[in-house]
DNA sequence: GCAAGGTC
């Protein structure tokens, strides 16, 4: 029921978000509306209608065809299947809007919030009188001090929001359609391509990374290894520095061996091993992936699940900090309660019932750190209490105590040559937060007792030889963190970015390393080379910067999206006068088109029946022969073999080395 | 049908 006396309507972002500002106010009534939840309280007299978006409900829409310049926002249940759920979020707006004095933006604090806000109300009579409620933390205080200090609606904040939308739709809508018609164009087949500002940098990386692995040539390096026995244990210590040529290492071994070794100097000290901060969503999914083997996307879902179930705080969150206002008390008492309970035993007895948070660096505009709540209900599902119990751990861990360790060094010295090696031992002397979370591996030893000046028992000194090694594949997780570095997507979407990539066929799995396929190696050739700008990471980066400018009045959304179209209007140029060979080039790629393959491979052949890759393969095993030549002393024919037998040796350079065996 | 961004 709603009233007929007008009343303040406050929109938030998501449901968990609209009861929490619902409850701020007192006493409040929960109603619901073809089942959406909304809220009803009052505040100095004045009554409050809280309803909730449920994220986007607009989204952008253009017509087909290609180039495509125009979109506008329409409703996204209208313009997306899967997004159907969120017509039932605006019916209620719009059952509650009618009597509504003013609306309020209430939705998280950051550019989407705004974007999201500002829209519904946009759509519902137009922006006049509408406020922004800037919501630090869904506490009680800050969502009172909000209200009670109503801003203006964002507006710079919101430009900035529908430029960033525009500009990556003018982007990925045209060049995806570029792609796709030039196949079609060609083959006459429908096949979906994709191409955007985050998946088509990271394509490249993951391209670029195999192919320098394809080309690998492994060259050897030299190092004279000393084994020494101190106190009954032995250690293998390399000598400082390394060499290129096997006869200068050869040469000092056998110097050394008539030498006469001595420990130089002992010194220890005390370190410590600093507790983590608690788990902003990467940190939640880094560990995950290397503890549980979850994919990024799979820790983001089981997180979701974890969240609606009110077991953690909220997940998608690049925050690793937990503020003077969460109750970190009752929450520890409240897992004290469940089946971790036996944790906060460890933790007291750690911290003698005094907890302080370590505050990680990073931060988030609109929420804290991962947390769990006091709460646990029922019995989870396998993955999804792996990844509570991991959540629990870290939050506990990080207001126990720091671990110290001692770090040992010998320093070993050669009488008569003077060269020097060096002993690194260390061993941990209390564990602090280790017992909470002993899933960081630290290397703990007994510290040797050595005096200076001590005499010691050389076992043997060789030469060992290491090849180079290739760069190594990117896992999920890895890729993951490669984005994250470069700034590309957001918490939500970095995960589901990287899946998109599998869908499209441009990448697959081989154990749980991720290879491009033929498609993607094409596909990644034909952006680099005609869309340039797209693959790059400098695109998001100046793409920031413009938003931030906007932001700060210094443009707006409109010149920014205009220089975006003319600059897109001169790829889609030289796009059309090379759309055919684009298309062929991708169709070879799919197989839908006949071509002479590489002898090798399943690449085109350009030159004497190679493709280009096995081309420039050849001209690094010419060189690199050589480059062993020098190093080794090796005859031509056990410089071969060694390339052959490495593991180290690129695909491609394998390849050529095997024809000349 | 294609992006990237919210959230379910
Ligand atoms: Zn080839």
């Amino acid at each position: 029921m709603v009233d007929k006396k007008p009343y303040v309507v406050i929109i938030a972002e998501k449901p968990k978000a609209g009861k929490k500002i619902a409850e701020a106010f007192g006493k409040y009534f929960q109603l619901s509306y073809r089942n959406v939840k909304y809220w009803k309280a009052s505040f100095n007299g004045e009554q409050i209608v809280i309803v909730t978006a449920a994220g986007h409900l607009y989204g952008l829409h253009g017509a087909s065809g290609f180039p495509v310049y125009d979109m506008s926002w329409e409703p996204l249940w209208k313009i997306d299947k899967k997004a159907y759920y969120t017509k039932k979020y605006m019916d209620l707006i719009n059952y509650v809007a009618g009597n509504a004095k003013f609306f309020v933006n209430a939705c998280d604090y950051d550019i989407e919030g705004s974007v999201i806000g500002y829209l519904i109300i946009d759509k519902l009579r137009g922006i006049a009188n509408a406020k922004r409620m800037k919501i630090n933390a869904l506490t009680k205080e800050e969502i009172l001090r909000a209200y009670s200090n109503l801003q203006p609606l964002d507006l710079t904040m919101v430009d900035a929001g529908i430029a960033r939308h525009k500009v990556d739709w003018l982007w990925g809508i045209n060049v995806s359609r570029a792609l796709m018609l030039s196949v079609k164009k060609v083959s006459g087949k429908r096949v979906i391509l994709s191409a955007g500002r985050v998946q088509s940098p990271t394509l490249l990386q993951v391209v670029n990374r195999e192919m320098e692995r394809y080309l690998h040539l492994p060259l050897p390096e030299f190092k004279v290894k000393v084994k020494v026995e101190i106190k009954g244990r032995v250690f293998d210590a390399p000598l400082e520095g390394r060499f290129n040529v096997l006869s200068e290492a050869k040469e000092l071994a056998e110097r050394l061996k008539r030498d006469v070794l001595f420990v130089e100097r002992v010194s220890v000290d005390k370190t410590r091993l600093v507790r983590p901060p608690p788990f902003n969503l990467i940190d939640l999914q880094l560990e995950a992936g290397r503890l549980f083997g979850f994919s990024p996307y799979k820790v983001e879902r089981l997180a979701e699940e974890l969240y609606l179930d009110g077991l953690i705080s909220y997940p998608r969150t690049n925050s690793q900090k937990i503020p003077p206002t969460v109750n970190v008390r009752e929450i520890v008492e409240g897992v004290s309660r469940g089946p971790l309970g036996y944790l906060v035993s460890l933790l007291n007895k750690l911290t003698h019932g005094r907890y302080v948070v370590r505050q990680g660096e990073k931060d988030d505009p609109a929420h804290p750190a991962i947390y769990p709540t006091q709460y646990f209900g029922s019995r989870l599902p396998r993955d999804q209490y792996k990844l509570y119990e991991l959540i629990v751990r870290r939050f506990l861990a990080s207001m126990s105590v720091d671990a110290w360790i001692e770090r040992q060094s010998v320093a070993l010295r050669f009488k008569r040559s003077g060269l020097k090696l060096s002993l690194s031992l260390q061993e941990v002397v209390e564990k602090g937060w280790l017992e909470i979370y002993p899933y960081v591996k630290v290397k703990d030893e007994a510290l040797l007792e050595v005096k200076e000046g001590e005499e010691v028992n050389v076992k043997g000194i060789s030469v060992i030889t290491s090849l180079s090694k290739p760069p190594q594949r990117f896992s999920k997780t890895t890729l993951l963190k490669w984005m994250e570095s470069s700034n590309l997507g957001t918490e939500a979407t970095r995960g589901r970015i990287i899946e998109t990539l599998f869908e499209r066929k441009y990448v697959k799995l081989s154990g749980k390393s991720i290879v491009p396929t033929k498609l993607g190696i094409v596909i990644a050739e034909v952006l680099d080379k005609f869309f340039g700008e797209l693959t790059d990471v400098k695109m998001t980066a100046d793409m920031e910067q413009k938003l931030n400018d906007i932001i700060y009045g210094k443009t707006n959304s409109e010149e920014v999206v205009k220089e975006m179209r003319e600059k897109i209007a001169k790829y889609v140029e030289v796009f059309d006068s090379n759309k055919e060979k684009i298309g062929e080039k991708i169709a070879k790629g799919l197989g839908y088109l006949q071509y002479q393959k590489c002898k090798y491979c399943d690449f085109e052949a350009e030159n004497g029946g190679l493709c280009r890759y096995h081309l420039n393969a050849m001209e690094k095993v010419k060189e690199g022969i050589n480059e062993w030549t020098i190093r080794t002393g090796y005859p031509r024919d056990r410089v071969i073999k060694s390339l052959e037998k490495s593991k180290y040796t690129g695909k491609f350079v394998l390849d050529v080395v095997k024809e000349m065996m």
